[in-house]
DNA sequence: TGCGCTAGCGTGAACGGTGACATGAAATCC
DNA sequence: GGATTTCATGTCACCGTTCACGCTAGCGCA
């Protein structure tokens, strides 16, 4: 293929030279090697290329769960957009990898390892850190998107301050029975971040936190409506809730409204994530803002950096995550 | 490296044998090669792989739209679902090539094409066909999901039949004031199915399609909204509304609720796709299921088929739809 | 005993590029 | 005007696998 092109031509590793506009070549050289290029429709092979070079011009994708679930959440559609702009730009490909049912944990990261196709990952963290050991054992560069326990560049918002913000504002508007809806994974190191800065604005209040006005649900809207449906069938309901995503506080926005119970004047709902729907819906949704799309765009950025050479520290980046004040929190009734 | 499992066990080739599991091999030193990878922590690599047999074992998936975009949209989250789910099952990778903002229309498919990456490529339709006589063109089998005029195998839903029950549908329990909300991408050929499969079911029941009475959206929540406030401003609003997805349903749906028009006794609403919150709504969506996920899946397996030899004929298999009648639909008034 | 067959393994040549170096011609220098 | 530098191009080895052979030893059989 490569001899169809300089038969054309005149030589052979000149046009290897023009592929990769190396200088040293003579535009008028230059001009008809193209032109055969282009007149054979020849297009150079990757694997060969990356065979010579020793790399891909790939960068794998590790998700948490099957593409239709992992996708579904706002958030990590949000963050894999912004890996996937920033990747383009880059004129990197993308190759994801999702789990299978078998063996949800490893089986991604299992497959991206074994098919030695990438130069490097970027994992979604949040199914622990065991797939992202492996990775790394197998000697890839790995940034990660979320909170983890392993020493690998990530990056990841700020959940304990965004939190507590939340958890500030409501109490400020004279709350003090607040239920949390949070996540089903205690030992999910995001979840542990938000809880930590609830404690501490409640503490910081003079209040402790009420445990048992913690629900969970596994952050799916439907989730949400049932884990509401719990606190608001207790004898003593609280006035407020602040869900761990926007999807459970929509949910539970949900159950108010079919129990006639009026948002934000009788109750308070804060979520978490400010997806794209909370603006719009009525009454629209404080939330918590964590920057999705930055934080993939983040993590793709620094992974082509550790690919040209640039040498990250394994310590997470920290993105700020800022309370966005809507309708549907407001100060707590009197009595 | 393969140097490395060679002196390991003894020979060479052999190991090429035993990873590609070929017979001809003793047990005795198969185990031994065996061992040797494992103690060397050896993984052969793709490249040279891919070089020698041309192929990659990695399918393309060129999207229609950003990452972010794309799956937003419930019908494309659940047919990507589907072909994820086939592609990793018989063990190939998955490359996703996203539109860029430049030229929305052809670059997805031309860094498909440039980087000669991929056994074969499954694409959305939806944006025009030059992108697929592109990859055609480049010698890529091609599958197509969706309508498509191009000669490829395509997996489509039957657009046509499923919109044309659904306007029996309400044809059957009375109505005749039918609003259409449309997609506004007029030369979208799964958009003229639907509109076809309407006007036939109304030519059937001896009714002209009332042409004022199709709005359009652009497949979201709010563009259906939107598109159901420009209908009920009229003078003389319909009784029943067809949205051509169940977002643009869903986004009608919440406009009569703010105007306290009660869905189903006021005005009926019918949906498309079958989304997962169709059914989850209160009242819950009437709406034609189009088995994206299947139509996902069949799509993988085609093209699976196709590089396993299996000669496609360039039409389109065509999977049917099934309306689902649930609560958003009732008798029309009299009057 | 001699022959052919087969199972098991090794050999050499691709696959399609890249990179280091060598070469030759033209341009520059003294 | 010869030596030296520079620019443009060619040569060669190699990246890590697979594939089509070829070889060898052991076995069965006449």
């Amino acid at each position: 293929m490569r001899h169809v092109a300089d038969r054309a031509g005149v030589s052979y590793q000149t046009v290897s030279r023009v592929i990769n506009d190396a200088d040293g070549v003579a535009p008028a050289t230059r001009d008809r090697v193209l032109a055969a290029m282009r007149d054979l429709n020849y297009r150079p092979s990757v694997a060969a290329r990356s065979l010579a070079r020793a790399r891909t011009d790939t960068i794998g994708l590790v998700l948490p769960f099957p593409v239709d679930v992992t996708f579904a959440n706002a958030h990590f559609l949000q963050t894999i957009g912004g890996v996937d702009r920033v990747v383009a730009e880059n004129d990197y490909s993308l190759l994801v990898s999702s789990p299978n049912d078998e063996d949800p944990a490893l089986s991604a990261h299992r497959r991206m390892v074994r098919r030695r196709a990438v130069d490097g990952v970027i994992v979604e963290a949040g199914m622990g850190d065991e797939g992202i050991e492996l990775l790394v054992e197998a000697g890839y560069p790995v940034v990660a998107i979320g909170h983890v326990a392993v020493a690998v560049p990530s990056v990841q918002p700020d959940d304990e301050s965004g939190a507590y913000g939340a958890m500030q504002h409501l109490l400020a508007l004279g709350h003090r029975r607040i239920a949390l809806i949070a996540g089903n994974a205690p030992a999910n190191l995001a979840q542990q971040a938000r809880l930590r800065g609830c404690r501490r604005a409640r503490i910081d209040a003079g209040l402790p936190l009420d445990e048992d006005l913690v629900a969970t649900g596994e952050f799916s809207l439907e989730s949400g409506h049932e884990a509401a449906a719990r606190l608001f069938d207790r004898a003593d309901p609280p006035t407020a809730v602040l869900a761990f995503n926007d999807a459970m506080a929509i949910g539970a926005m949900r159950l108010l409204r079919e129990r006639g119970i009026d948002v934000p004047h009788e109750v308070s709902v804060v979520g978490f994530d400010d997806t794209p729907t909370a603006s719009l819906l009525t009454p629209s949704l404080t939330t918590v803002r964590i920057f999705s799309s930055e934080l993939g765009q983040r993590a793709a950025r620094t992974l082509i950096g550790m690919l040209h050479g640039t040498k990250v520290p394994p310590v997470p980046a920290v993105l700020p995550s800022q309370l966005v004040v809507r309708q549907s929190t407001a100060p707590a009734r009197r009595g």
